[in-house]
DNA sequence: CGGCATCCCGAGGGATACTG
DNA sequence: CAGTATCCCTCGGGATGCCG
């Protein structure tokens, strides 16, 4: 729970809390994705598409307008023919990804470890169904 | 991207990747929360549910599952009448949630800049539908 | 190229009732 | 207290087609 200048205090944990839509939108898959590939830097919408595996054009162009909506990105468009669009991370957005992308890492380092936890608890799950 | 011994290389952008599933539970709302809170120590079920305002018993305890199922968090009964239950974070688990508790204060402390940051992007859709 | 609009299906998740 | 089970309905999100 973090205190703003003189109103009531911020706090995720209450529902009827702004922050907590704020983080909803923000724990999402595509978001983090997104976010984490703009940290290389600016990226056009094609470019995105490709690097991230098995986002659609609809998805990618959701999480994009609510992104910038929130203020951790901006569009660039060029008036080429045909129309090229950059995103890249505002000053606000790149106080947020340096987080994000420590927990994106931390999947990866940690990959056997989880898949090992999800051996043994399916394990475990599968003993109790006997008789 | 990151390298595990000697397989082949986990990456979070290819949806191939078992690290993306991983990513995708991880990015939830409640599981997020969940692991906030229980970074403070220990922590029974009701108490869990009112702490997390708004969580309602089925997803609490499916996203406890999850967490279980992934190795972040484990269950200790006590055979008390009635029963009680208790969550607490794994080793595992604790290497992760500094970085969920940077992510759940960053959205706090940057509350008011995302507000303005949607009022104006609210507002210049607005002009656009004029006339 | 970078979208938006539409259709449509299946999963996500709320509400409620029951149990060890 | 700490769940499981069921119903039920919304809406997330994929597929497709069209446009500036």
């Amino acid at each position: 729970m973090t205190m703003n200048a003189q109103q009531f205090p911020y706090d995720v944990y209450d529902d009827r809390c702004p922050t907590r839509d704020v983080l909803a939108r923000l724990a999402d898959k595509w978001a983090l994705l997104v976010l984490g590939r703009l940290e290389k830097g600016p990226v056009r919408f094609n470019h995105l598409k490709r690097d991230i595996r098995g986002v659609t054009q609809k998805m990618l162009t959701q999480t994009l307008r609510k992104l910038e909506r929130d203020g951790y990105i901006s569009r660039k468009v060029y008036a080429t023919v045909p129309i090229t669009v950059e995103y890249h991370l505002t000053q606000l957005g790149k106080t947020l990804t340096d987080t994000i992308t420590v927990m994106a890492c931390w999947v990866e380092d940690n990959m056997d470890a989880i898949r090992q936890a999800q051996i043994v608890f399916d394990t475990r799950l599968g003993q109790n169904s006997g008789s």
